[in-house]
RNA sequence: GGCGCUGUGGCGGAGCGGCUACGCAGCGGAUUGCAAAUCCGCGUACCCCGGUUCGAAUCCGGGCGGCGCCUCCA
């Protein structure tokens, strides 16, 4: 068994070597918290967690840093504009980001760096790069001159005087290069600021994935993630930071396709984002609140992770009733916490059919992590569940369950929670619309009970009535 | 203009040299007080033109279209 990743840098599949047997050490570039989180800043962790939860089924060690960008001058606008002080800003959408990540179930994140704990680590690497004259001072700030980096722009397939021929850089006379980028930012009055050899200032956006992942992870690591996006320039610069300062730096970069709509990226920039209710459908928070979590889990799984992902109500609604008829056919094997390894999985013995299915699963995973491919096993398996005899149902429905847990798929609660979102009167007043319509049931007062349940329909309830009585979910 | 990705059935979306992907929707049927849920059955798709090959959606060349990055962004 081995796993291959595609690696942007090399434009090439790689066999998974770690540095460390036995362990992957990878880093995900997260956001920037000033505003509420939209959906691509969800989805980006939530492949990353089915990568980290397939690696450790796989029988690594995975260790995951995600930072948390919380000094950038958006921030410092935001703060200037509502009259909060940063921290308080920051801290209200970290806070939102950690609790959208525990809703959509990613679960393998190790470790969430704050750039603000980390300026006294900053601040001694921008302090080497100065000292070799790599860095310099111009007039607002310590700058990276790219000249100075032999590899500058090989994970973009850029080259320096192609770059310098775009007219797009604004030309400023005290930089070295047109694309040389800022470390260390000083401070114009009433800027927040921590004291440097340089200056009262805070650092640019690149330097704090460089330094904390160094922290966390080493000098070198395994992998890089993030989204397409920042392939050019931040990974970039990234990279130059620490070559050029003698790290090597990450060895497999990992990039993950975009959400789109209606077939293009919607930009930060995009006008549309203007408008309130255009922009509200995309954030994170009301997207779930619509869709569930893990339908919205099961649609970025669906694709690959390195497809870009087109954010459609008629996509969503499909997962949702896509992944509401394998947690059916599950039932009530969710509710057990079980986790097996990828070993115990794989040591019980099973149909040739059955583990044909699991084999092509894992396949799929192990070749740059084919979710989508791997998550039709998990409908072929359904299909066989439902036609076998009783004792090889039940080994599927394991199956399905516990490789979609490799995954991250049929979380234990997972149900509950998007069934009775924490609202006790809900469930309550439910219970109660239950009971009634049940005596008009036994009463044989078909209309009544027809009604009620018209009328839950209209508000995106099902009722279902079975063996035990009724029960109800809402609609995706 | 430069770099990269991409074009698959009504929709979404894998595959990337030969075998039904898969899902959603739709249609027919079974079951059901009616529904829902569930079950059974049904679609033979790969932008265009050349080429390679016994065989191409899959490889090569050309064309046309879409997208991303080159400014903020996951």
């Amino acid at each position: 068994m081995s796993i291959r990743i595609y690696n942007t840098l090399t434009r090439r599949l790689e066999e998974l070597e770690p540095l460390v047997p036995g362990e992957v050490s990878l880093y995900v570039c997260g956001p920037t918290v000033y505003a509420d989180a939209h959906i691509g800043h969800t989805m980006g962790p939530v492949l990353f967690d089915a990568v980290a939860r397939w690696l450790t089924a796989r029988g690594y060690r995975v260790r995951f840093v995600n930072n948390i960008t919380d000094i950038d001058d958006k921030i410092i606008d935001r703060a200037r504009a509502s009259g909060e002080s940063w921290q308080a800003i920051t801290q209200r959408y970290t806070a939102q980001y950690l609790d959208l990540l525990a809703t959509l179930g990613v679960e393998t994140i190790t470790a969430h760096p704050q750039c603000s704990n980390h300026i006294d680590h900053m601040i001694p690497f921008i302090g080497e790069l100065v000292e070799h004259d790599i860095a310099y001072r111009a007039e607002d700030g310590i700058y990276f001159d790219v000249s100075r980096h032999q590899g500058y722009g090989k994970l973009s397939g850029r080259h320096l005087d192609e770059l310098q021929a775009g007219a797009r850089i604004e030309r400023r006379s005290d930089l070295r290069n047109p694309q040389d980028f800022c470390l260390w930012k000083l401070a114009k009055p009433g800027e927040p600021s921590w004291p440097s050899p340089w200056g009262d200032g805070r650092p640019g956006w690149h330097i704090e994935c460089s330094v904390m992942s160094e922290q966390l992870l080493g000098r070198a690591f395994d992998i890089h993630g993030g989204g397409d996006d920042l392939k050019f320039p931040h990974h970039e610069n990234e990279i130059a930071q620490s070559e050029a300062n003698g790290r090597p730096f990450a060895r497999i970069w990992m990039h993950t396709g975009l959400i789109q709509y209606q077939g293009a990226k919607i930009s930060k920039s995009d006008p549309r984002m203007q408008d309130a209710a255009f922009a509200a459908q995309f954030m994170a928070k009301n997207a779930i609140a619509s869709y569930g979590g893990a339908t919205l889990r099961f649609l970025f799984l669906q694709g690959h992770y390195r497809r870009p992902v087109d954010f459609a109500p008629d996509s969503l609604r499909a997962a949702g009733t896509a992944y509401r008829r394998l947690q059916r056919l599950i039932g009530d094997l969710a509710d057990d916490d079980e986790r097996l390894g990828l070993d115990a999985i794989l040591a019980r013995p099973l149909a040739p059919e059955l583990a044909e299915h699991r084999a092509a699963f894992c396949a799929a995973m192990d070749e740059d992590f084919n979710t989508g491919q791997a998550i039709a096993r998990l409908f072929s398996l359904a299909a066989l569940a439902r036609k076998s005899d009783d004792q090889q149902a039940e080994q599927a429905r394991h199956l399905i369950r516990d490789l979609g847990r490799c995954i991250g798929l049929f979380r234990p609660g997972e149900q509950q929670q998007e069934q009775h979102p924490d609202d006790h009167l809900a469930a309550s007043l439910m219970d109660l619309i239950l009971d009634l319509r049940a005596q008009a049931r036994q009463a044989k007062d078909y209309a009544t009970a027809d009604t009620i349940r018209d009328r839950l329909k209209a508000l995106d309830i099902t009722v279902t009535d079975g063996p035990k009585g009724a029960s109800w979910s809402r609609d995706g």
